[in-house]
RNA sequence: CGGGGUGUAGCGCAGCUGGUAGCGCGCUUGGUUUGGGACCAAGAUGCCGCAGGUUCGAAUCCUGUCACUCCGACCA
């Protein structure tokens, strides 16, 4: 059949090979390109204004949550990093040093920032006196680094971007309610803008961040059923704040240890989108976070009228969506794969036959269903599909997830689900350390999280046999 | 950090029984085309990843090194 033809063939097949049509994809969108430093990506312009949008959709939520953006070094005095044990113990093996100033040596090594987390408790400390001056709630945007042994675009590079919220409050349950809340924002901004679902839940003591005392996630399914941690939200008690001293005076005089949080999201989430929606014939972007929502392409441009008119559309609409003509001499065809390969949402085709006729051809990349369109509904049809392709989207990664999410109650079956068809496991566990490490060990698969929403499906754990305490999800991951 | 693979034109590759580099795509120019990756003609493009060594002579053989990539251990 012509519809099962496929028209992009510089990309390998997803399931012939999945970590290649990753590389293909990535590559052939121009999203990044290799740098001359290890493990390090340079981010190309179609693959930033991907983030740029992402950036804007976050921080429209911080602002309305009440936060304010701030800027901190990049640099961290070792010292400053020490003063938290579990914290260090965590990133100490992956953090890069400055020892040198020009050609003289540091009395004190410097840190590159691999998270903020110390240099903004050094800053509380100086800032936060009196319960009038809680809450804190800053945010960052910046790049840290992480000298990991194995890198991938996206999933895991040296530097990465990101944005660390970092709040302080006068209280727990304070503290508390802020960890859940931007949980929760995570989790609407993946559905509502990537249009990725996600399992909302609590991280074991195991997989939490390095000095916290709780550690939420959101976990979110590739197409290959390999899981991928997509945010974090952490509430660190008052565990920095003993170590770092930061201390106000209450309304009745006391002075209290302020509690904190902290919460992040990376470029990693590009890593998300690709993996997500992506085919065979490349990228599939979500509408609300595509550079280019509508791709113009004039059919036989050289003949009379037609460029003309093709500008003409494109120059009305661009009022309403991110819309771009591609009068460039390659064909149709060519064109048509291009931006398939890119993945923008909708192609609109204007030619002789079309003009004469008042109308435009609209495609759909996520179906690739074609509808005629009379010239001047194009504005409502456009707005239609682009809602559509989103929903559709977001449709079809619930139910792939849904499709490889399995509940197992028996060890030997965990052990063939993760080797034959992985995907997210819900299995019990007793809540025991060793047990998670066997899982681990014996299968490859870590526990993802405790979901909020659990209901026991078992009484006993899958590893022991003993008394289970809760449900976990469990899967390989990134 | 362990194991495998790969580094030759912008990209994909051939050349590896030593004799000084080739193909396809892309690029430039001109023309014909244009509703699913068009065609013809004429061009341009190389420190053969890098550093040593063997040799009269190295892309080719040897040693080292760096990068990329895949698979495992650690992490967003």
């Amino acid at each position: 059949m012509a519809k099962d033809k496929k028209f992009v063939e510089e990309i390998t097949p997803m399931n012939q090979d999945f970590t290649q049509w990753y590389t293909d994809v990535i590559k052939k969108a121009d999203l990044v390109d290799y740098s001359s430093v290890r493990g390090c990506m340079i981010i190309r312009p179609y693959g930033y204004a991907i983030w740029e949008h992402i950036q804007r959709e976050l921080d429209d939520r911080f602002k309305k949550t009440g936060h304010e953006n701030v800027y901190m070094p990049m640099f961290i005095p070792e010292s400053l990093l020490q003063k938290e044990k579990d914290h260090v113990e965590g990133f100490a093996p992956e953090v890069a040093w400055v020892t040198h100033g020009g050609s003289e040596k540091l009395t004190e090594k410097l840190c590159v920032r691999p998270t903020s987390e110390t240099l903004f408790c050094d800053h509380y400390k100086n800032i936060i006196h009196s319960y009038r001056d809680l809450p804190k709630l800053y945010n960052q945007w910046c790049s840290v680094v992480r000298w990991e042994k194995t890198t991938r675009p996206f999933l895991r590079t040296l530097e990465f971007l990101w944005q660390e919220g970092h709040t302080a409050h006068a209280d727990a349950e304070e503290a508390q309610e802020e960890t859940i809340r931007m949980l929760n924002v995570y989790a609407e901004f993946c559905e509502n803008v990537l249009a990725i679902p996600v399992v909302k839940g609590q991280k074991t003591e195991k997989e939490k961040f390095a000095g916290a005392r709780n550690t939420y996630t959101i976990e979110a399914l590739m197409h290959n059923g390999i899981a991928l941690q997509s945010g974090t939200s952490h509430n660190f008690g008052d565990g920095f704040a003993k170590a770092f001293e930061i201390q106000y005076t209450d309304k009745n005089n006391q002075l209290q240890y302020v509690h904190q949080t902290s919460w992040g999201m990376t470029t990693r989430l590009i890593g998300a989108l690709i993996m997500v929606h992506g085919d065979d014939s490349g990228l599939v972007l979500p509408p609300r976070v595509a550079p280019v929502q509508v791709v113009v392409i004039p059919i036989s441009q050289h003949k009379e009228g037609v460029l003309e008119k093709a500008s003409e559309i494109c120059s009305r609409l661009s009022g309403s969506f991110r819309i771009r003509m591609d009068d460039s001499d390659k064909s149709p065809g060519w064109k048509f794969s291009e931006y398939e390969m890119k993945g923008v949402p909708v192609r609109l085709e204007i030619g002789p036959k079309d003009i004469e006729k008042r109308q435009a051809v609209l495609v759909r990349r996520d179906t690739r269903e074609k509808s005629f369109v009379p010239l001047d509904e194009l504005e409502d049809s456009i707005a239609g599909l682009l809602d559509s392709i989103h929903m559709n989207l977001l449709d079809k990664a619930t139910r792939l997830r849904d499709e490889k999410t399995f509940t197992v109650v028996d060890f030997s079956q965990f052990e063939q689900i993760i080797n034959e068809t992985p995907g997210f496991i819900k299995a019990m566990w007793c809540g025991d350390r060793a047990c998670e490490d066997t899982i681990k060990e014996k299968t490859g698969a870590t526990s993802r999280c405790i979901p909020f929403d659990a209901e026991p499906v078992s009484d006993k754990c899958i590893c022991c046999g003993k008394e289970a305490k809760t449900l976990v999800y469990w899967g390989k991951a990134y």
